[in-house]
DNA sequence: CCGTATCCTGCACGATACTG
DNA sequence: CAGTATCGTGCAGGATACGG
């Protein structure tokens, strides 16, 4: 298989990579799910627990968490109404991702700290 | 150990994705990356190959990834002088992590279609 | 309390031309 | 061949005010 057929599987195979990365990266979305998975519940919480978040972008981020079924919205019928919102089992599957994730930043970041003390002194 | 705790100890991690997610997702970073790894070494052959990248964008790219050590820079110093992008063994420390990346992303996909043939018929 | 509506800003990325 | 320079654009995200 020449290195051109490699390179051309690779490229079809870009679509899987962009899902998952539209869905975890951006500034807000990681921090959106840590705080529902710690037990933000309520809308005002999860605003009060992630520091300059504002409403409009915090109504975004959960309606595409919710759409991607990564969480769910819970509408209570009592009085007053109250909405929750909660991981969805299927969060699970994102924390091998989530860790691996975490590892290679924090090794990486040794390693580029040490390779700018060796070449700085 | 209350939630609140445990969202304060996650709040503290939020850098090493950060670090990871800086390096691994934008519009080209992987394109870039695949290219190289696939045998394409020269700056005007890895252009050629990622089709609408612009050399502004592929220089800002590829000076990213050399500075994290993810790739080098070689120059040749015979005539004409040859310039060549290879990538640092260091890079294949983020094979388990492209490929964790890539499941998650085929997995959703099923998930998402199945989930919207369900709901609409 | 749980959001929407408007308007605004900044930055990643794009088009095109140019240089050693 | 391997980039830089300039100018332009689109979209994520921000500020602030308001609505059910």
């Amino acid at each position: 298989m020449s290195d051109e057929k490699i390179f051309k599987d690779c490229l079809k195979t870009l679509q899987p990579f962009n899902d998952t990365l539209d869905i975890i990266s951006g500034k807000w979305r990681l921090q959106v799910i840590i705080a529902i998975g710690a037990g933000c519940n309520r809308f005002n919480i999860i605003q009060t627990n992630i520091p300059k978040i504002t409403p409009k972008v915090l109504s975004k981020e959960l309606k595409l968490l919710e759409a991607n079924k990564i969480i769910r919205r819970e509408i209570s019928t009592g009085y007053p109404v109250k909405i929750n919102y909660y991981l969805e089992p299927y969060a699970d599957t994102l924390t091998p991702l989530i860790n691996a994730i975490r590892d290679w930043g924090l090794n990486h970041r040794s390693k580029i700290i040490k390779a700018m003390k060796d070449t700085g002194g």
